[in-house]
DNA sequence: TGGCAGTGTGAGATTTTTTTCACGGCGGGG
DNA sequence: CCCCGCCGTGAAAAAAATCTCACACTGCCA
């Protein structure tokens, strides 16, 4: 529930009881679609599930796509929370590398709810598209926020401006560096590509994974996604100079401190 | 069409119309799955374009599933065809590297084919579940395989035995060389994680472009993809020893072979 | 040449979905 | 205190989906 913060508002009683019946709705909804799957997800099915009829929730979504939307956006911020929460310190072993820990709590969220990540990075939902600009597209870029503080938070802007990347087209360089702050225009262009590529490896395999591609590995899912992350951040330490003060990096060269 | 060799069997002039008639309605469906998008696929839609009705169909596909299984194959198999002939030798620049050229393919394919990719790799499709073992699971096999062709051929079992690799416990070990052949049983265990986590990338930035989540990098996304995958190349040789000329760990500096 | 299998249509049973409209009760704010 | 608005139900419109059953035509195989 992230979206409870300092709201001391005298919320009127009224607003109270609908506050709490759309929580309600909400909660039905992916408890609907975690039990029954994304295919039966509907108008209805959630108004059986509560005892109400279908004409009852049109008081509070004016659609179903509307609803969806929601529950899009509530998985974002909970899959962002989960990879906050996984990277704060003293959550895990300290010996964890920030961005194998992240990589994890991904990894653990989209495991632990299969189907609200399908929801999130398939199309399960026949005839929904997000609305362009809303709050699903904000919703993805705290996500993609959290992985970036994952990724280079202890790195300096001289190191990650320095960083051993191919040649970008400057175009490409010009797009990348003026792109809105709170997405990735703080970066140094080639930082910026380090993240993509990051981003797409974590989340290859978790896709991978959770869509059922990887079966055959049977139970040893974690221990090959851990290995992934480990030798990622190996490659990703080793394409950022250490200038100055290095900490973690002596994990770089080692692979050793396992 | 890869299914149709050396097969000169005196088959039935009725049994060919059949099979034209298949074809067709295979045809008929990928055309309306890229025109009007998965939501729309169903046997009317099918039937529809077809100037047919519903009922004919179900002399050529026994149900709704039948026919997306079909469909399902068919993806997997033209985009392994894919892959398999960008790697082909002249058909690119021979500076590319071969692991370059299949993920462009698969890149390529992908962004081409967007709704089949989608339907592949995503679950668009309500109440349909591939059969398990079935014809799916080998064209998906196929896929794999041809990866690993083109990320290790060129390199002895010796160079893949001694890839330079965190340690795998020995379930996983024993778990992945015990794999069948055809898929990766053939590879030593830390070859089998390192091609995963290749994988896991290549397919990772692909799908978050085609299910449009990097739609902020705007026209360049040929260019991140190939920057990433040109560190990937860089990042696997660095873990895979070169027994006899000592180029390897020197390619740090060495991604100059452009 | 005779019959049957293959191929197509017509009609329909059954289910499900989203969404709108009209109406009733209850409670809270002015 | 009273009225307006919120919340819920009942009924129904409109559309679409899969799949079955009975029937007709046609051309191939024996």
């Amino acid at each position: 529930m992230p979206t409870e913060k300092a709201a001391p508002l005298p919320l009127s009683l009224r607003e109270r009881r609908r506050a709490v019946a759309t929580r309600e709705i909400l909660d039905a909804a992916e408890k609907l679609v975690t039990e029954r799957g994304l295919g039966d997800l509907s108008l209805r099915a959630v108004a059986r599930s509560l005892g109400m009829t279908v004409q009852a929730l049109y008081h509070y979504f004016p659609s179903r796509d509307a609803l969806v939307t929601a529950l899009v956006t509530e998985a974002y911020d909970e899959l962002a929370d989960a990879v906050r929460a996984a990277t704060e310190p003293g959550a895990d072993d300290p010996a964890v590398p920030r961005l194998v820990a992240a990589a994890e709590g991904y990894r653990r969220w989209a495991v632990d709810h299969p189907e609200r990540f399908q929801l999130i990075y398939g199309t399960p939902l026949r005839h929904y598209s997000a609305p362009a600009g809303g709050p699903t597209t904000r919703a993805m870029r705290r996500v993609a926020a959290v992985i970036k503080r994952a990724l280079f938070d202890g790195f300096t802007p001289a190191q990650l401006a320095a960083a051993d990347m191919p040649v970008l087209s400057s175009p490409l360089r010009a797009h990348l560096e003026q792109l809105s702050p709170d997405s990735l225009g703080d970066l140094p262009a080639p930082a910026a590509a380090l993240l993509l590529s990051a981003w797409g490896q974590l989340h290859g395999l978790v896709v991978l994974e959770v869509f059922g591609h990887t079966s055959f590995i049977g139970d040893h899912q974690a221990e090959v996604f851990r290995t992934a992350m480990r030798n990622l951040v190996q490659d990703v330490h080793r394409r950022i100079p250490d200038v100055g003060a290095g900490v973690g990096v002596a994990a770089g060269g080692g692979g050793g401190e396992v």
